[in-house]
RNA sequence: UCUCGGGUCGUCUAAUGGCAGGACAGCGGCCUUUGGAGCCGUUAGUGGAGGUUCGAAUCCUCCCCUGAGAACCA
């Protein structure tokens, strides 16, 4: 399923595992991820998704894919599809252990009518606001409600008719009988079922009660065998509740909360609700825009499953809040493609040379390596020929101090070809540059042997043989290192305008035009990128995953 | 204000009373037919004040900073 890496994961979650083994308390350790299928994952649940399959598969244990799907309202089977999907991109595998919370409502419903039976729960009819008046603040106890103490079979009547449909929306809940007074918020007997005559994308109009998150949970987790549940830090303050339910409900072999800090990276925002905003807005292309930082949009923008992997094993886990730096995650999809993409050249902003002293119909078929990194991924063939294109960053007329490339009267080898001279620079009207006039040294063929050097090496493709493509150049989608960070700001307000380039005159190499949606590919000197899904016969769009580490723009940056 | 969490290089993360280490980022160098990759080196940290101890990031006290908590959301 995973191919190996050289991280070993260790943090608190493990020992605690570590622990629980070496004392008997478990001999299988379960686990489970628990999404509630509201909205599209981002790289936050790739986080959960590896820490909780990757815990099952490193103690031989299971981990099952469970929607927590209690809120009809705003739960759709469009989000159970994307998510599968997602689990699955990433690498892991829930055999048959899919499971909804919906799937248990039958069990929770009976579970309920045994807390009523127990007197751990009451029928509360008073209305949202008056509850709300009732719960108290965090320095002050809530108030005891008046049908507190109604009686078991009063509450069993009204609870049996709230399931048959006899009342409408907000006439009555369920609530837990625990402590008014609590400190805690949560306990002070928080609400249990609620009635809402909605149509539940799994179970249709069965039900027109619902649990609750809190109740549901334990419950669930309880039912599946879950060892450790694990959630993240906002949860904290809910587990006394949780582990109420399950002993107020007797129940055995008790699955343990463990909550750890959620990711959150730089220049982005992981929110549902922001992420949905954004999509909404028109801010993004959809779900699936390669600047978002949804497993999808990063999936479209060229990651690839190992390289998020390898970055939820790198950010660990524990408990302090985290905003990790989003080079992290860039450095190990680099480290991923720099493996495995081939290498080969395009040109982004073309600048056209002609090499003067060159045979005007020769075609010379160049060798090239796929990847210097992997031998086993051969070489092949780039033709070359009087005309050819290389990068306008390339060639500075007046050329800056350390400027390793071309100039008037100066050398650069073309990678894999020639070593040539700038001899004349033609300019239009304007004074625009529109094409170099240069020589090429023929006893510095490329394999030839040839031991004459010079100091930059640069890209280009045959004007004859070039293939015309768009390319997408992505940036940060915001200017603010955290842009939901701000209470003064909206994190619209810190929107980077410039975080999509689009170039649509770019030429790449023949090879390329076979290409198909997904393929990734290092643009020599220029970055790693990916064949969008957008994608057709008339023409082939790139999206840029991520840059080479360029050292020549931090020069000029410092 | 109250309750519950959390504070270790710029960032993320180790240490479990015994040499504060790694990764990313940065900086310097080597190498290079990718100013990529790689290799070598390097900067940089225990929030503060006391206390316990032969010895404290770790235990205790106080303070400071920070996150979460008053949906019929999850």
């Amino acid at each position: 399923m995973e191919e190996k890496t050289n991280i070993t994961p260790t943090n608190f979650i493990r020992e605690i595992i570590d622990d629980d083994l070496k004392t008997g308390k478990h001999t299988l350790i379960h686990t489970r991820f628990p999404p509630e299928p509201n909205g599209y994952l981002h790289i936050g649940h790739a986080k959960s998704i590896c820490l909780n399959f990757g815990i099952a598969r490193d103690y031989n244990g299971l981990c099952n894919l469970r929607f927590d799907d209690t809120n009809p309202e705003k739960e759709d089977i469009e989000y159970v599809d994307s998510i599968q999907e997602d689990v699955k991109w990433l690498g892991f595998d829930w055999a048959d252990r899919m499971y909804y919370a919906s799937d248990y409502f039958h069990k929770l419903y009976d579970f309920a009518v045994q807390m009523i039976k127990d007197g751990n729960a009451y029928v509360d009819s008073s209305t949202a606001q008056e509850l709300k008046d009732m719960r108290g603040t965090p320095t002050e106890p809530g108030g005891l409600s008046p049908y507190r103490n109604r009686s078991v079979d009063e509450n069993l009547r009204l609870f049996t008719e709230m399931k048959e449909g006899k009342y409408d929306d907000g006439a009555h809940v369920l609530r837990a009988k625990i402590d008014m007074a609590s400190p805690n918020m949560h306990m002070r007997d928080p609400v249990v079922y609620r009635i809402k005559k909605a149509t539940h994308h799994n179970t249709g109009d069965e039900w027109c009660i619902y649990p609750m998150y809190d109740y549901a949970h334990p419950i669930s987790d309880w039912m599946e065998g879950i060892t450790h549940s694990l959630c993240t830090l906002e949860f904290e303050i809910h587990r006394p509740l949780y582990d109420w339910f399950l002993e107020a409900l007797n129940l055995k072999n008790r699955p343990r909360q463990i909550e750890f800090a959620r990711l959150n990276l730089t220049y982005t925002v992981m929110s549902k609700r922001k992420l949905l905003e954004l999509v909404q807005e028109g801010f993004v292309s959809g779900w699936d825009d390669p600047r978002m930082p949804t497993i999808c949009g990063l999936r479209r923008r060229g990651y690839t499953p190992e390289s998020i992997r390898n970055f939820a094993d790198k950010v660990g886990v524990a408990k302090r809040d985290a905003l990790t730096d989003v080079a992290l995650l860039e450095h190990a999809v680099r480290d991923d493609l720099n493996k495995k993409a081939p290498r080969v050249m395009a040109v982004l902003k073309p600048l056209k040379v002609v090499l003067t002293n060159y045979p005007d119909d020769l075609t010379e078929e160049m060798e090239t390596v796929n990847n210097p990194e992997d031998e086993s991924m051969g070489s092949r063939k780039i033709p070359f020929t009087k005309e050819i294109f290389i990068e306008q960053d390339d060639f500075q007329e007046v050329p800056e101090k350390k400027f390793h490339r071309l100039s008037p009267g100066k050398e650069v080898r073309l990678k894999s070809a020639y070593i040539i001279k700038c001899d004349e620079v033609v300019k239009d009207a304007d004074g625009n540059i529109t094409e170099l006039r240069c020589s090429y040294d023929p006893e510095t063929k490329s394999g030839s042997g040839s031991t004459r050097s010079v100091k930059g090496t640069i890209h280009w493709v045959s004007a004859k043989h070039a293939v015309k493509a768009e390319v997408r150049l992505y940036d940060r989608l915001f200017t603010d290192e955290d842009p939901a960070g701000h209470e003064e700001k909206d994190f619209r307000e810190l929107i980077n305008p410039d975080s999509l380039e689009i170039l649509d005159n770019c030429l790449i190499e023949p090879e390329l035009a076979k290409a198909k949606a997904g393929d990734k590919f290092q643009f020599v000197r220029m970055g790693y990128f990916c064949v969008d899904p957008l994608s057709n016969d008339k023409i082939l769009v790139f999206n840029r995953t991520v840059g080479l580490k360029d050292s020549w723009a931090k020069m000029k940056t410092n």
